[in-house]
Parts: structure tokens; C-alpha cells; sequence
DNA sequence: TTAATACTTAAGTAAATACTTAAGTATCAT
DNA sequence: ATGATACTTAAGTATTTACTTAAGTATTAA
């Protein structure tokens, strides 16, 4: 479990802003040039351009430019490890305790708490 | 499939942070206090209750004091919201096109912008 | 060759972030 | 009552974000 990860940290800052979401979504419908993510967007091409950037650094999206266009492509591999990252973690809380066993361990811990204290 | 969504933004953003990763992996095992979600981390412990109003505002944590104690735990229903949403588009992504149909579809794509284009 | 297209670069700004230190305020233990 | 504990609040700062407008630079079309 390596929680401390610059790659994560991008993907999930990356995936933080509805702008970029809105361009993921795009791009899950196949790839898209740079006016194409624009689009839809209230904001100026540079505004989206930027964007673009923090998608590609995050490693989530790709782009190459042929003559004046740049086409862009999502790349699964950084959504996988975001996914991958919640996934674990969800799982392992979710299967760790049911509602009831939850409030037993809570117990458990104050009991354990109290005990630490005296010594 | 609703990408505009201000719950999102504050899930992925509390998400981005590498202490607040370390602070979900310590609710993981159970709740903690705010002194014990600060002790594995080097900064004030002011600084660690702005990060736990983050967790708080996003959903994922949530707390409550007793006496001079505030005890945190985990709620699995935004890590829950953020996973689904990243795991509805990477399936739809990933099958969507293997490997060589992601190439054919790209080929039709260009085939089909060349028209426009003519048109 | 000229004009339009598709970005790109640069520079500036307002707001949000991620901290800090200093000074509180309730509890709890003695 | 007094001091220690466990936060809390306030206020300040440096950096990063998320934009903007203006002015480029290649390509392509006419």
C-alpha cells in the first residue's frame, strides 16, 4: 500500500475539477482535438489548454499534434490506479466491519484507550 | 452519468493530498483522534484539523467530541461515489475498444472529420 | 500569396491552498 | 483550585490555481 504518490496526488487533483471531467467524458467517446474538449466549455481555448495540461502531466490523458491539430487520447492506465487506490481501501473498510461489528471494535478501542492511559 | 457534480470535486480534492491519504489510511484501522490522525504527520496540529475540515466537507470523514476529544472516523459512502465514478467510464473506456478496435475507431474518426471537413 | 484556422505563449490577476505561530477555551487529573 | 491536555480560533504568508486578454506561430485553404 504506497499512499505517499506524486502520481496519485496528480490523478486525483486532475480529476478534482468538473472542466476536466467534462473533457474525460469526451474523450471516452473517442479522441477529440483540442477545439473539440473546448466546446462545450464556457471558457476561453487557453483556459482549456491548460487544463489539457494538468490532464497529461496526471498521465490520464495523451496528445500529438499533426500539422495545426493536436488530437487528444485518454490513457486507462492513471484511471486504473486511482480506481485501484479507492478500490483497496473501500474494500478493506467495508469488509473489515459490518455496522454491528463496527460498533463492537469502537468499543474495543476506547477500552484499549482507557487502559494505555493508566500506564 | 453525472460529471458536474460539486460532491466530486470535493471528494477527488480531499483525495489529492498526501496527508490526507495518511489520515484516511489511519481511519482505515479503526477511529482516531485528531492527535493520533496528526502524529505520523510533520506539520502543526492546527494544519491537520484544515485538512480534517476537508475530509469532513467531502463526505469521507466524519467526527465527533466528547469531553476534550474529538474522535474521527471513516464514511465509506464518498469513497464509495468517488470509485464508481472512475470505474463506470474505465469500463465503458476499456471495453469500448481492445487494443486494435481503440486503432480502427481512431482510423474511422479521421475518415469521418476528413468529410466534415470537405462538406 | 494571402487569409483563415488551430493552437501557443506570455503576462497578469483574483481566489483558493497549505501551511505557520500565537493565543485562546473547555475538559480532566491531582 | 491549578496545571496539563486536547483541541480551537485567529491571523498572516507563500504558493498554486484557474482563469483572463493580447499577441504570437505554424498549417492549410483559396
Amino acid at each position: 500500500m504506497q499512499t505517499h504518490s506524486a502520481a496519485l496526488d496528480r490523478t486525483f487533483h486532475a480529476l478534482a475539477d468538473p472542466a476536466r471531467r467534462v473533457m474525460i467524458e469526451r474523450l471516452l467517446r473517442g479522441p477529440a482535438t483540442v477545439s473539440d474538449l473546448a466546446a462545450p466549455l464556457a471558457m476561453s481555448l487557453p483556459a482549456v489548454v491548460q487544463h489539457l495540461a494538468v490532464l497529461e502531466v496526471s498521465g490520464l490523458v495523451s496528445s500529438e499534434k499533426v500539422g495545426r491539430v493536436r488530437t487528444c487520447k485518454l490513457e486507462s492506465k492513471a484511471l486504473r490506479t486511482a480506481e485501484q487506490w479507492i478500490s483497496e481501501r473501500r474494500s478493506f473498510w467495508e469488509s473489515q466491519f459490518d455496522r454491528l461489528g463496527n460498533m463492537l471494535a469502537a468499543e474495543t478501542f476506547a477500552l484499549k484507550k482507557r487502559k494505555r492511559r493508566k500506564s
